[in-house]
DNA sequence: CGTTAGTTTAAACACTTGTTTAAACTGTGT
DNA sequence: ACACAGTTTAAACAAGTGTTTAAACTAACG
């Protein structure tokens, strides 16, 4: 494997664990065992391998995002929202074949764009990627047509708290769920239990 | 006002802003106007100071939360998904007269403390504040028996997600739709939006 | 072989971090 | 006036940060 590869692995895994601004590049190195110096040789700087990591997952997963909303988009019938969210789950359960635990990983990386690095990452994904949200604004405006662009503003904020939210801290959270309740559920049970949840916040009447 | 407060209102304001790991202790002292020492002198360290902060707001809040959630589960009749969030809002709302922005400093600072710091501040929260959540609930299992305790568990914390990470980016999402929508909307005006999106989502078929 | 471009390496850089020290200052009570 | 506890202060501490440097290594090509 490629040095510039086995930073990529362990910066994700400890990006997604502890965060941007929790990691340092020591630790990065230390656990891809190469030296310190081949981060900003192969990256440049600490941020640039932030994109990098991001990049490396929306590249995978954006296509079959978009073609998979594209279908709903463009058939006759109107969906539900179930389905709407539904088409989520398949590109996202996809990654764990791309990479090790890379659906978690993913997610909590996503949720770590959104809180740490006051933000630029989040304008890096939205810039970057901007077919995902338009086809999935159209989608669930096709699946609800009654709510208007402001109400679905903010639905779609709150459905994007929820999955980023939940995802970040999913460990300790299948943790207490394994002690609690002695059942054992993965990440693709979790997702299981939130697309109702979204899927009727978003439905509420107005 | 006591060096002590000083410190507390400018760290509040920081950790808010920019995360607790992502605040040195001289940016507050220096916002604070006092000595860097001073933080080490009246807290002992940078962890006590973050529970010290926390501290301030939920023992303000939280007796005023436990009493509107007991009227709630002490009414006889079966109260709505909504009744049971709405008595979130006025005690939030009170912390602005308790502090300036305290609504949304406090709601900012409760995200940080899931996302940042490793969950110690959760674990710190859940355990000296367990009757806020037991209330909590008690309140919704009487609005809603027939959800079991494991699903009431994820959709609890997928409401505290959707609130959390609503409100930890509220300026700038609040932002955008004063632009796009000429909508002047303010704290209050999210939280009315967000209640009926939560209520439904508790709420959802199983 | 010798050259050269690409890569890896140890060491140092300048800077920031949380914490500690010991001296100086403050006001209160004797 | 003195003493003393409480508080503030400048300075230093050790440890950790991202980044840069220049030398060493590696393999491919003429």
């Amino acid at each position: 494997m490629s040095t510039k590869n086995k930073i990529l692995d362990a910066a994700e895994k400890l990006f997604a664990d502890k965060g941007f601004n929790g990691t340092s590049l020591r630790e990065i190195t230390s656990l891809a065992e190469v030296n310190l110096a081949a981060v900003n040789y192969h990256f440049g700087s600490k941020k640039e391998l932030i994109k990098a990591v991001m990049s490396r997952y929306m590249d995978e997963l954006s296509p079959k995002l978009e073609a998979a909303l594209g279908v709903i988009c463009q058939s006759s019938d109107q969906p539900s929202l179930i389905e709407v969210f539904s088409a989520f789950v398949e590109p996202l359960l996809a990654l764990n074949n791309f990479q090790e635990h890379g659906t978690t990983n993913f997610l909590q990386l996503l949720g770590r764009g959104y809180t740490d690095s006051q933000g630029f990452l989040r304008w890096f994904l939205t810039t970057s990627y901007p077919n995902v949200i338009d086809n999935f604004v159209e989608a669930v405006h096709k699946a609800y047509p009654a709510l208007s662009a402001e109400d679905m503003f903010w639905r779609l904020h709150f459905t994007m708290g929820t999955i980023v939210f939940t995802m970040s801290s999913s460990d300790a959270l299948m943790d207490i769920a394994r002690n609690d309740f002695n059942n054992n559920v993965d990440i693709a049970g979790v997702i299981k239990q939130v697309i109702p949840y979204v899927a009727a916040g978003v439905a509420a009447p107005i």
